[in-house]
RNA sequence: UCCUCGGUAGCUCAAUGGUAGAGCGUCCGGCUGUUAACCGGAUGGUUGCAGGUUCGAGUCCUGCCCGGGGAGCCA
């Protein structure tokens, strides 16, 4: 008997097949009963009718079926339009029960409010919907993976326990590191990605990054994951290059790859058709001008808030780049804008419909002397760095690289409102369980 | 950390300072095509915790705990 899935059930049309998943639904109409079975790769109905096959107790029992027994099930798959999800059903001639939960699945078919959910996230994961997302997060990491493994950029995995913060110190996880003092859960590969690249040329990780940030809005996390691309002689046109061509192909991936889930999520497609290469760019005097304009209270040399971000997204119909930032307010390793000083070679890309910053990204300093004066003025300890230092004497050269949050993406590209959707274990402020 | 809203049945929510309720779920029964099925019956409570005001507190006051929304913070 083969065993199917669901999500390729048409090619199974006429034929008998084994499902192997659990009860999602019932319903039962006193001589039919509907299963609405789920395997991981989607919903479908499967019908019992009083039959020779089955008692008129056969059908009492697989009523009353708890939801989330684990059932393998024997039938006919048959075309119908009657039936919810595919447009196929399964005409049952064998159930076998594998588990049945002695006590009531505590997620129903109703509204339950986020304090529920997340209490649960470990079984809401079943649910439709955040399937959905989950599946389109998969395209989005393979897509990744695949265009710059194309674009001929190896994969470095990172250290996660570090010696020392990239920026600060002030929002780092801590721990004991044997007789060694501290150590700190990382924040960002990059130095690390930076050494990389001067031993391979283009090298990418994607890894987790740590922040003790007391942020608690839709787009912050403590634990997130970012890819951070990072090659050699890449100068800052290079750089944005790489960005926009990266984050239409992963969006072009998902519209094709997964037209089902966004179905699913009810996403309105249209924004993202457009997402295609070249990408708007702004510089961050010419955004200042624009807030100033539209009544923002922003001076030259503030930063942006989410506001500022989405007010600015809002001048242009697919992800904008804002470039050239003044050199004060960013991180202490960005390349200094050879025309002016003050401004720096980075850009961010803010995504469109108000998701905010999803890349931060920059051409970085190779002089020694330049990198040598930017850790003194930012108080950092410069024995931390001293390996970092030495990229800058054996063999320094231009180059750039960036990071991509991987939620905040994912919540773009699906819609939903809040990236702790766009994670299977979300850890929040206020949250590590489960 | 600050602002703001909330915590009542398993879940989602009602309840002028005056007998704690509904829908859903669950259990029992009915129904040969259901779409969060439907119909009938049954079941369900330390009102987050501690104290206070009052003849009387789910409701008012104080403190604490937990969570939602937002801000700040944020390669």
């Amino acid at each position: 008997m083969p065993w199917a899935t669901i999500e390729n059930i048409d090619w199974w049309e006429g034929k008998d097949v084994e499902i192997r998943g659990w009860l999602a639904n019932r319903r039962s109409s006193g001589k039919v009963v509907f299963l609405i079975l789920r395997d991981g790769t989607g919903f479908i109905q499967a019908t019992v009718a009083l039959n020779e096959v089955f008692s008129k107790e056969d059908l009492k029992f697989l009523e009353r079926l708890p939801f989330e027994s684990a059932l393998l099930v024997r039938g006919r798959v048959r075309r119908e339009p009657r039936a919810p999800f595919c447009g196929y059903e399964l005409e049952v001639w064998g159930v076998r029960v594998i588990s049945v939960p002695r006590e009531e699945y505590p997620i129903q078919k109703k509204e339950h409010s986020v304090e529920f959910l997340m209490e649960h996230r470990h079984l809401w994961l079943r649910s439709r919907r955040q399937n959905a997302i989950l599946r389109i997060r998969n395209a989005v990491i393979m897509g990744i993976h695949e265009f710059l493994q194309k674009e001929g950029f190896t994969l470095i995995d990172p250290p996660i326990l570090t010696p020392a913060a990239c920026e600060g110190t002030t929002t780092l996880f801590e721990l004991e590191y044997f007789d060694l003092g501290k150590a700190y859960l990382s924040q960002s590969g990059q130095l690390y990605m930076e050494a990389a690249c001067m031993a391979f040329g283009r090298v990418y990780c994607l890894a987790p990054a740590f922040r003790a940030e007391k942020s608690k809005t839709r787009r912050h996390l403590t634990e997130f994951w970012m890819v951070e691309p990072e090659a050699a002689f890449f100068t800052f046109e290079d750089n944005l290059h790489l960005q926009e061509r990266l984050v239409s192909f992963i969006v072009q991936k998902v519209l094709s790859e997964c037209p089902r889930e966004l179905e699913i999520l009810e996403r309105d497609t249209k924004p993202l058709e457009r997402v295609t290469p070249p990408f708007p760019r702004i510089s961050y005097s010419e955004a200042i001008e624009l807030l100033q304009r539209k009544g923002f209270p922003v001076r030259w040399g503030d930063d942006f808030g989410g506001d500022e971000e989405t007010a600015v997204s809002e001048e242009f119909d697919r992800p904008v780049f804002i470039h050239h930032y003044p050199r004060a307010i960013k991180a202490f390793y960005m390349q200094p804008d050879p025309e002016n000083p003050d401004l720096v070679l980075n850009d961010d890309l803010i995504a469109p419909e108000g998701y905010g910053e999803i890349i931060g990204g920059s051409e970085r300093i190779y002089d020694l002397a330049l990198l040598e004066e930017r850790l003194r003025e930012h108080n950092l300890p410069r024995e931390a760095f001293e390996w970092y230092l030495d990229l800058r004497r054996f063999g320094a050269c231009p180059h750039s690289g960036f990071g991509l949050g991987i939620e905040r993406t994912v919540a773009w590209i699906c819609g939903v409102h809040h990236i702790r959707e766009t994670i299977p274990f979300p850890r929040q402020i206020y949250r590590i369980y489960p």
